[in-house]
RNA sequence: GCACCCGUAGCUCAGCUGGAUAGAGCGCUGCCCUCCGAAGGCAGAGGCCAGAGGUUCGAAUCCUCUCGGGUGCGCCA
């Protein structure tokens, strides 16, 4: 229940009335009237532009129009005051009721409070991780796996019908380079000396993935020539390193619906008639590039590949499909790929990439225009670096995986929620610091804590409740007398609950998960505030002895709160606690 | 050279399809708390939103340019 949609609904209502009284002209566009929490709280709990946005169409003053809307508004049962203010704003203020059915509603959904119909059931496609099968995951991937999957549940909440996908890089290069390294592994399993040359793969994850090997196929490849093992070794080493990487999605809470092989591309035809696609519609042909002013490669030459014109559909250069001995270049299958999501039926495509693929971008949004007609918009977040701190130093770890800190390094020591949420208060974009002592610290300064601690709080209200015999479940404080909510200070708190659906509604839109745990915070800030204001005031406690209705009337607010923050927490992967410890 | 991202308080960062006097935490200053709701609380100072133009009723937000930082730029994915 979006109590902000409500509003606009009347706003419009109201002034399709004014036009029909011939207060207002035929014809006119609404589409722009909005109806928003105002900066400032002191003007009030709504305001809506609607006066100045439709001054000049409508070729009145806004304060006119203003003035005839707030007489209509004040009409309604749920305003209390209308008043016009600065420019045209009019200023709405709701009635005590109105906060305290938010309260009850809260109750009622359940998390489901601030669930959106927004979505409409459209399909969604979410890539991301999407990391090689080449080894562990680490922190890059980590943030990239944490944000894909919070703005998957998002998406989920406010109505889409989300699809989380793995794109497995099993068809390059770099799995031939896997094999190989594993191939060192399977010999030094068997006593060989082995050295790890560059363009090998030296971490110690592929000691065990070798000894493997060595079981499986005993000495049988042991000094056999690479076309005599190479396949077999890849794919038991792809398959391994699967293995790995679902284990440490798992440790993170992430789970795929859809793992799609790019090497399941190959030979089907797949790569060949999403290019025939792009054929047809005259964006493929043999062409010559220009070398990249001012950064020329050293070994530059001119050189006729096989290209697509990207250029058509909002790139900057055209891009090769194909190498010079006539071999796909990644960006083909990645083509089909996102044919074969477009042919899947997806309205929507997001891919969720590290910000060093940010080149990539383009390209890709003109391929997925090109096969789609443009009916499939692609939304590419760029997630950004994270640099681990431990105890305010730099921090590089590199025993396991070689150089890199893993996922594993990160979930081990400070847990999956903590992980979580500290990679989701930053906005995507933006480069993240991570520090392990700081982001386990039980204090104020920690947003995890402090937003944790508000749901534990309310956990402990209802436990308190319990040994003083109240009846607190849900259904019960959805029923209680709700109107006996009539301090300033518990009406702000509902006031916060209600911005709860609209946030949802936005986040979804921007595709920003981080507006949640943003939100959370403020919510928990508000509780936290209501909370100290119990030490001076009595009256503004969650129990008050001796009167049970206005006990559970109170108790049903910070109830709402722990649902709400519990429906946050959900979405960002993020597991509530029921005490702090 | 070109493209993309970023530039907001001393620091770390929010800021809604453009809305009113630009917010939060940390730090700083002051006050309060002698355990029973203080793993603190209240208040205050602190800003040319990198800079300059433009669009309009209105710009941190949209457009153009400049400066500064990051990332990327044909047979690596």
């Amino acid at each position: 229940m979006n109590l902000f949609t409500e509003l606009r609904a009347l706003v419009i209502e109201s002034l399709t009335a004014m036009v029909s009284e011939g207060a207002l002209p035929e014809g006119l566009d609404f589409a722009n009237v909005a109806v928003e929490p105002p900066r400032d709280a002191a003007h009030g709990d709504m305001a809506t532009n609607a006066a100045m946005v439709l001054a000049k169409p409508a070729k009145l003053k806004p304060r006119d129009i203003a003035d005839a809307l707030a007489a209509k508004l004040a009409a309604d049962p749920r305003v209390q005051s209308a008043e016009v203010a600065g420019p045209g704003f009019l200023n709405l203020r709701l009635t005590a009721p109105v906060w305290q059915n938010i309260v009850g509603a809260a109750l009622n959904e359940g998390v489901a409070f601030g669930t959106s119909k927004m979505g409409q059931g459209v399909k969604i496609n979410v890539e991301y991780v999407s990391a090689n099968p080449t080894g562990p995951l680490h922190v890059g991937h980590t943030r990239g796996a944490v944000f894909g999957d919070a703005l998957s549940s998002l998406l989920a909440y406010a109505g889409y019908d989300v699809t989380r996908e793995y794109y497995i890089n099993d068809g390059g290069a770099q799995v031939d380079v896997l094999a190989r390294s594993v191939y060192l592994r399977y010999l030094e399993a068997h006593g060989e000396a082995v050295e790890f040359p560059d363009g090998t793969y030296p971490g110690e994850y592929l000691i065990e993935v070798g000894e493997a090997l060595a079981r499986t196929y005993g000495d049988r490849y042991v000094n056999q020539p690479e076309d005599a093992w190479l396949e077999e070794f890849r794919e038991f080493a792809t398959a391994a390193m699967m293995d790995l990487i679902r284990e440490d999605l798992a440790a993170l809470g992430v789970s795929m619906d859809v793992f799609y092989s790019e090497k399941s591309l190959y030979g089907t035809g797949q790569i060949e008639k999403a290019l025939d696609r792009l054929s047809a519609a005259g964006l493929i042909y043999e062409g010559v590039l220009e070398p990249p002013k001012g950064k020329t490669p050293e070994d530059w030459e001119p050189r006729e590949q096989t290209l697509f014109k990207s250029t058509e559909h909002g790139d900057d250069v055209d891009r090769p499909v194909k190498k010079s001995d006539g071999s796909w270049t990644y960006f083909a299958p990645d083509i089909a790929y996102h044919y074969d999501k477009i042919d899947r039926g997806f309205d929507q495509l997001i891919d969720v990439f590290g910000a060093d693929h940010g080149g990539y971008v383009k390209r890709m949004k003109a391929a997925v225009s090109a096969l789609s007609n443009g009916r499939v918009p692609l939304d590419v977040k760029l997630t950004q670096l994270v640099r681990l701190f431990k105890n305010g130093e730099p921090f590089k770890m590199s025993k396991r995986a070689g150089n890199f800190v893993t996922l594993r390094d990160v979930v081990d020591q400070v847990g999956s929620d903590v992980t979580r949420f500290v990679m989701l208060t930053r906005k995507n974009d933006a480069p993240l610091d991570f520090d392990f002592d700081k982001v386990l610290e039980q204090s104020k300064d920690n947003p995890v804590f402090y937003v944790q601690y508000a749901h534990a709080r309310v956990c402990s209200v209802l436990r308190k409740a319990a040994e003083a015999g109240i009846k607190a479940d849900d259904t019960t404080l959805a029923a209680a007398d709700l109107s006996k909510l009539d301090h300033e200070a518990e009406l702000a708190v509902a006031r916060k609950l209600a911005e709860w659906p609209r946030l949802v509604e936005i986040a979804a839109r921007t595709h920003e998960p981080h507006r949640v745990a943003f939100y959370l915070y403020e919510l928990a800030s508000d509780f936290h505030g209501l909370w100290n204001r119990g030490n001076e005031l009595p009256e503004l406690r969650f129990l008050q002895e001796g009167d049970i209705a206005t006990s559970q009337a109170k108790i049903a607010l910070a109830r709402a709160v722990a649902v709400v923050i519990s429906a946050g927490l959900g979405i960002l992967g993020v597991t509530p606690v029921e005490e702090m410890r």
